[in-house]
DNA sequence: CTGTATCCTTAGGGATACTG
DNA sequence: CAGTATCCCTAAGGATACAG
C-alpha cells in the first residue's frame, strides 16, 4: 500500500514533530529501539501495549519514510528485517527522556523504573552519552 | 458531551504521556499557552495550523480533564473562558523545548525563530526559568 | 466572541486469517 | 518468524451552521 504524505500544517517545529510523531504508537516503537534494544518485528509486537500487526507494519514504514529508522533486509536470515535508529531518530533521545521524567513524575500509577528515572534526573547528559554510544557501536 | 476516559495501555511513562498528548493538536494548544500567552478560545483558533472549532473545544475539555490547564469562567466578561496552564502543564516545558530543538534541527523547511532556538540551545535552564516565572506571576 | 451541534468523510485501529 | 491482507468499527477531524 502506498500512502500519500500528509501535508505539513505550518513551519512551527512543534507542528513538524507532531506531523511525524503525533500519534499513540510511533514513539513507542522508537522507545523499544532506543532503550530495549529491540530490532525485529516480533519483538515490537511483544511490548505491553499490544500494537496490532497492521499498525506496526504501517508505523515501521512511516518511520522509515521519515528517516527516523532504517530497515536492513537480512538476506542471510531469509528476508527478515532488522530495524535500527538513524542519527535523526537517535536525536530524539533528549525528547524521550523528558517525556519519561514528566510521565514518571505526574502519573500516580507509574510503573517507571525509578532507579533509571533518578539517574536521568541527576545525570541527564551522561545517560544521553551512554545510550548514544550503545547505538553507535552496533 | 461526556467522554469516557480511554484506558491506560501500560505503566510506561512514555505510554502515559502519549495517552494524554498523543495526537496532532493537544500540544499545539499547550504551545500557544506556553509561548504565545494565548488564553482565549478565539486566540487558539487564529493559529496557523487552523484547528477546527469542535476539535478545539474537545481538546480544551480533555486537557482540563487531565489537569494540564484550567478554565476560569470570567463572569465579568459574560461567561467567557480564560485558559491557563496548571503546574502539571507548565512542567511540560522541558519536553516542548526539546521538541522545538529537534524539529528546528531536522526540518529542512523549518520556520522556527532561530534566535530563540539558539538561546534555548545555549541557555536551556535560564529559558525554562524565565518562562516559568512569566506564568507563575500572572 | 465563545462556544455547541450536526453532518459527513477519512484515518486509525482491533481482530484475525493467511502467505513465504 | 515477518510480514500482508481483509473486515469492520470507532475515533478523529473538517466544514459549516447556529446560539447566547
Amino acid at each position: 500500500m502506498s500512502r500519500a504524505k500528509p501535508a505539513r500544517r505550518s513551519g512551527c517545529p512543534i507542528s513538524y514533530t507532531l506531523d511525524l510523531l503525533g500519534d499513540k504508537w510511533s514513539l513507542l516503537v522508537i522507545r523499544d529501539l532506543m532503550f530495549f534494544g529491540k530490532r525485529r518485528y516480533g519483538e515490537f509486537l511483544e511490548s505491553a501495549e499490544g500494537i496490532a500487526t497492521n499498525i506496526l507494519a504501517d508505523r515501521l514504514e512511516r518511520l522509515e519514510g521519515a528517516g527516523l529508522i532504517t530497515r536492513n533486509e537480512d538476506s542471510a536470515t531469509g528476508g527478515k528485517g532488522e530495524y535500527a535508529l538513524t542519527a535523526k531518530g537517535l536525536d530524539l533521545l533528549p525528547v524521550v527522556l523528558e517525556l519519561i521524567l514528566w510521565g514518571a513524575h505526574h502519573d500516580p500509577k507509574t510503573g517507571a523504573p525509578m532507579e533509571f528515572v533518578r539517574r536521568v534526573k541527576r545525570d541527564r547528559d551522561a545517560v544521553i552519552k551512554e545510550i548514544r554510544a550503545r547505538h553507535e557501536n552496533r
